[in-house]
DNA sequence: GCCAACGTTGGC
DNA sequence: GCCAACGTTGGC
């Protein structure tokens, strides 16, 4: 899951304990919340927009896809008058803090590492801000934040 | 700050 | 349903 850090960071979700995810105003991202995360699911959490970019910790999903009100708040930023109780449209998950990586793992790692070729976030062009990771893509990448 | 990539919108 | 215009993302 990508989150800029002047919005979010691993340290606000560590300091929290659990955060919700709303705002996800892409379909693609959505399916992927809403019919792919299960509760207990690990998460990398990927800082963009940084400097440099990369993984800098682990989550989890803390709560599976439930209707994101921010689309029904008039005048908030995340307000979508489509978005009606019958059809929310928007969804979000709650996320758990898990860890923090002693070391971000730039993404100029993950694009130079074995077994993570076929990784999402190193192909050219992948702006989804929620992408699917196999487990073994997890385990490396948890392995290169913790420092082998 | 630039700009390539790509998603969305809306005219036709 | 096509596709040009436009908006956004995010690496650099």
């Amino acid at each position: 899951m990508k989150c800029e850090p002047a919005a979010y960071t691993i340290d606000d979700l560590k300091r929290d304990g659990t955060t919700s995810w709303e705002g996800v105003r892409n379909y693609q991202a959505r399916n992927f919340m809403r019919d792919e995360m299960k509760r207990g699911d690990r998460v990398l959490f990927y800082a963009s927009n940084a400097d440099p970019s990369g993984v800098t910790g682990v989550a989890e999903i803390s709560r599976e896809a439930y209707p994101d009100q921010f689309a029904r708040k008039k005048g908030h930023e995340y307000y979508d008058e489509k978005a009606t109780a019958e059809n929310p449209i928007w969804y979000m998950v709650d996320i758990g803090y898990v860890e923090t990586f002693p070391h971000i793992v730039p993404l100029d790692t993950l694009k130079s590492t074995k077994g993570l070729e076929e990784m999402v976030v190193t192909k050219k062009g992948s702006r989804l801000s929620i992408q699917p990771v196999t487990k073994g893509e997890f385990d490396i990448v948890v392995k290169l934040g913790r420092g082998k």
